[in-house]
DNA sequence: ACCTGAACACCGTTCAAGT
DNA sequence: ACCTGAACACCGTTCAAGT
């Protein structure tokens, strides 16, 4: 990553704050020459700091899943009680709230570097923790780490499904994935 | 509904057969040019007998849900000891194997009169077999028969997203489901 | 009553021309 | 080194003209 020239780094900071303000007023971002627009730049500059939309998704994805990562992290090193359930808890919910980084999560098949790498940090943490709580006889022995994170992709659907009625349905749901992980 | 002219009839069966085998093959119906185009017709003929391409791709899952809303009532009428949970892991697998049909489902709002007819009949039945077993205690109370539809339509993600790498996962995830509706 | 296909809107992406 | 915007491909949908 050398550096770029200040108008090249002033367009792409643009282009991720009107990327980020759409996200958050339409729950997703738009097509790359709106985005571009409201940037105040052309397109072919949307797409030379962003390869493909789903590069702008990622880009967004990253900040949204850094918060996680740390959590994630913090717990791996000390561990509460239902730290593991928390967690995935947590996940869900934040999953279900961003349809584009659920998007991201979910097909994590074709994502570039940067996002594959967070989600693998992300995956050795829950790992850390799954271990933990098999160990302890909290959560069945036969779920992998990426058995989770499928059963999080899942659920984190359910949960947008149901909130649009129903306001307990989340804690309901949450509660339905954390009894059938147990053993 | 008033009979057709033969030619219409025959269009129609003709989109239908096409929008089926391509959904066969490449496990979604594609634009209704390429449909209207394998079926020998022109679009608009396409856009007169299925007014979107939703309406297509709803018209094939009505044929797809037939049999489970036979199944779902016969259940219904004469239930067996785990009628509800074979009713439950089987919707699962059966949305996870046509992602064109989780897809309406999950989107059940924006569904026209005859497919939401049909999931009317199918939360029915899904309604009176999770009583019995809410009744027999094998089942958490707090559920209603539109949350099982929602955890139905997640649980049919991870189905997929399991299934690509792993051929145990959609077992494994069908009994965390299971075990996480008991009480 | 039904069919055809050109046409339009929209969106992701590319690229020749500019500074 | 970076930017611009016209242009292309694709897809859902409409509609004027035909039989």
């Amino acid at each position: 990553m050398v550096a770029l020239r200040s108008d090249a780094a002033r367009n792409r900071t643009a282009l991720l704050d009107a990327a980020r303000t759409a996200r958050d007023e339409r729950g997703y971002p738009p097509a790359l020459a709106d985005v571009a627009a409201r940037a105040g730049v052309g397109v072919g500059t949307a797409y030379r700091h962003f390869p493909s939309h789903r590069a702008l998704v990622e880009a967004l994805a990253l900040e949204t899943l850094d918060p996680l990562v740390t959590a994630a992290r913090a717990a791996a090193d000390d561990p509460a009680a239902d730290a593991f359930g928390d967690l995935v808890v947590g996940a869900t919910r934040l999953l279900a709230d961003d349809p584009a980084l659920a998007e991201v999560v979910s097909d994590s098949d074709d994502s570039g570097p940067e996002l594959r790498a967070v989600l693998d940090e992300l995956l050795t943490a829950f790992g850390t923790l799954l271990a933990r709580a098999q160990a302890a006889g909290d959560v069945r022995p036969d779920l992998t780490p990426v058995d989770v994170q499928h059963l999080v992709c899942g659920m984190q659907v359910a949960v947008r499904l149901g909130r649009t009625a129903d306001d307990g349905a989340a804690a309901r749901y949450a509660s339905v994935l954390l009894h059938g992980l147990r053993p």
